[in-house]
DNA sequence: CTGAAAGCGCTAACAA
DNA sequence: TTGTTAGCGCTTTCAG
């Protein structure tokens, strides 16, 4: 394959303009200290001849990359696209980051790290001396891994944890777990619900603990006995099934059940089709995350909506724009919401009685 | 920000083995003319380091940049992201890209680019100027459009264009869609249909009219008039709506309609349902696209699955490890399928009466 | 088969 | 305010 220079080099432009590279340089990297007549000739020269700087060149004399690598989980990621369930996690992360990367001469680039392997920091140190990215997004369950955490800030990258709260280097953002999840069993109490179980993810999530601390404060502000009420799971379809059967063969079963992922959530539906049981009529059902497909559920389930984008476009900005940081700031928090569908309704009389 | 440079350079893996950095260079390439002992002796060294090539300085003297451009739609993309209607096109084109570059030591990165304005030229040239990728990926309506490929053929960058055939620059690839409405067609014929609709795509996808050009060649094959029962829709749900509307309003309406969409194939289940036609037992339906959604319907659909994965990662591995290509060879096709589901049944006896 | 020198396109540091 | 110089880390010449 032929050689591939860059057609339009900076050189070019200084020419064209009459001016040194230097100057150039400080019209492309917007630095002060040129006379507008100056850089008004120069911007002329660039749009005449369209040109765009290198980022590689760019990088290399040491300044940015221009690039933010946010990095997902490996096996999840591939089984959710593998299994084709409509999980949108990823949509939702370009959509927010790829656009806010954009908006600042930036790109952003997927990577997938596996996070149970010993080899966790030889590959992220691969992808770093590779790529050299100006900043980086870490997703659960990386964010809280400090192997990852270490190496980061070892290296001097800026970088976000979403879904950790803890102190410490990069920037800790949440998408309010324990908030969302006590306004989820706070709607089931106005219902009329007492017996609400709740059905956790695993615990290399510390956001599924969250969840966890949100439901049982809600029914303990409201006085009700939440022991015996929880189940584990792994988010998946196969472990949601596991908890929902043991929810649902309790002596004493709970007329109301949180899902913390919408697979689980989508699992209890079918346990409960399986036991006889109508939704909302016998059993309420509220899902976390609201990937589309719990809107084609039957009945449509009421889901914990995480402003995932948003998340995404926040750490973004904060990653590109922001002030460096002390390492012991509050983590930031971009509110979800309750999206009210058919999955919940008043507690079974019977159960009242 | 402090300047981050890399840690571990080909320096230092030259003075750590004692040779000249050339000969790094060499075993990093695999290129010959390294003796097995030499190239044995730098490659621990390598491994000892943990030295990684920075990807921006192999760039910048001449060679590859090791990336990917997968260009997608800019307004359709981001409005199927926002809309979370669980289109995983973007998903697809993921887990076939990014692992087929992953092996071969690239990356892949999404852009988006906007179609149906007049500086896609000046965005195109200025992600490939700022980028320098080894090779782009183009999804419809990019994969026609000359303004682009004829851009990328002039820089002398390898693309592949998927749903195109045309003959030209760039690698044709096709996941044959005539043959899948075809198969569609045929599927229903063996039902008993004689009345057989379709609700096209747009015509700036020349796609959309390989579909209409299967389906009316199964039809005429099997003696049947196709005439009047064919809509145009743009993907959506709405135009599906309306689409559906007019065929179902027809004086001798359909007993089947195959949509060349996921959204128009429930925009058709919609109206049907409003109509009080029972689906599959007064009208089949088929589904193009094969997305999370049709699996979720009432009925589950049956849909064509469309091998997007497979595809790009084809692409992946033709842009990487191809030979140089001639510019008329044919297009590479990458066979779908029909997943029959719920939604398609035999024909109503009273039509065949 | 191996090494030394030059340069890719850009920016940092310094000089004017 | 502007220009000059010296690299960044790597691959490409071209010598040995």
């Amino acid at each position: 394959m032929a050689r591939r220079r860059q057609s339009v080099t900076i050189k070019h432009v200084a020419a064209d303009a009459g001016v040194s590279l230097q100057t150039v340089s400080r019209v492309i990297n917007n630095e002060p200290n040129v006379r507008p007549e100056m850089k008004k000739r120069v911007q002329d020269s660039i749009d005449k001849l369209g040109y765009v700087p290198s980022i590689a060149a760019q990088r290399m004399s040491g300044s940015r990359s221009y690039l933010i690598l946010a990095i997902n989980d490996r096996a999840r990621t591939i089984a959710d696209w593998q299994a084709r369930l409509g999980t949108d996690w990823v949509d939702q992360m370009l959509l927010g980051g790829m656009l806010a990367s954009g908006e600042r001469g930036y790109r952003m680039l997927v990577e997938l790290v596996d996070t149970h392997n010993d080899h966790v920091e030889r590959e992220l140190s691969a992808a770093i001396a590779a790529l050299q990215p100006d900043g980086v997004i870490l997703t659960p369950p990386h964010s809280d891994n400090p192997l990852i955490t270490g190496l980061l800030a070892k290296r001097n990258i800026p970088f976000a944890r979403i879904g950790s709260k803890a102190a410490g280097p990069g920037i800790a953002m949440t998408m309010g777990d324990e908030h969302l999840a006590a306004i989820a069993t706070d709607h089931l109490i106005e219902l009329g619900h007492r017996r609400i179980g709740f059905i956790a993810g695993p615990d290399d999530y510390s956001l599924a603990d969250w969840r966890i601390d949100g439901w049982r404060g809600a029914m303990e502000r409201a006085g009700f006995d939440a022991n015996g009420l929880c189940e584990r799971g792994d988010f998946g379809f196969e472990s949601g099934l596991a908890a929902a059967r043991s929810l649902l063969d309790l002596p004493d079963p709970p007329t109301a059940i949180i899902a913390s992922s919408d697979q689980m959530a989508v699992a209890t539906l079918e346990v409960a089709r399986a036991d006889g049981l109508s939704v909302p009529d016998d059993l309420s059902l509220i899902s976390f995350d609201n990937t589309p497909i719990v809107r084609f559920t039957e009945p449509p389930m009421t889901a914990l909506d995480q402003p995932i984008a948003a998340t995404t476009a926040k750490a973004v900005e904060l990653l590109i724009d922001g002030e460096p940081r002390t390492g012991d700031e509050e983590p930031i928090v971009m509110e979800g919401s309750l999206v009210v569908r058919g999955s919940t309704g008043r507690v079974p009389q019977r159960a009242v009685n």
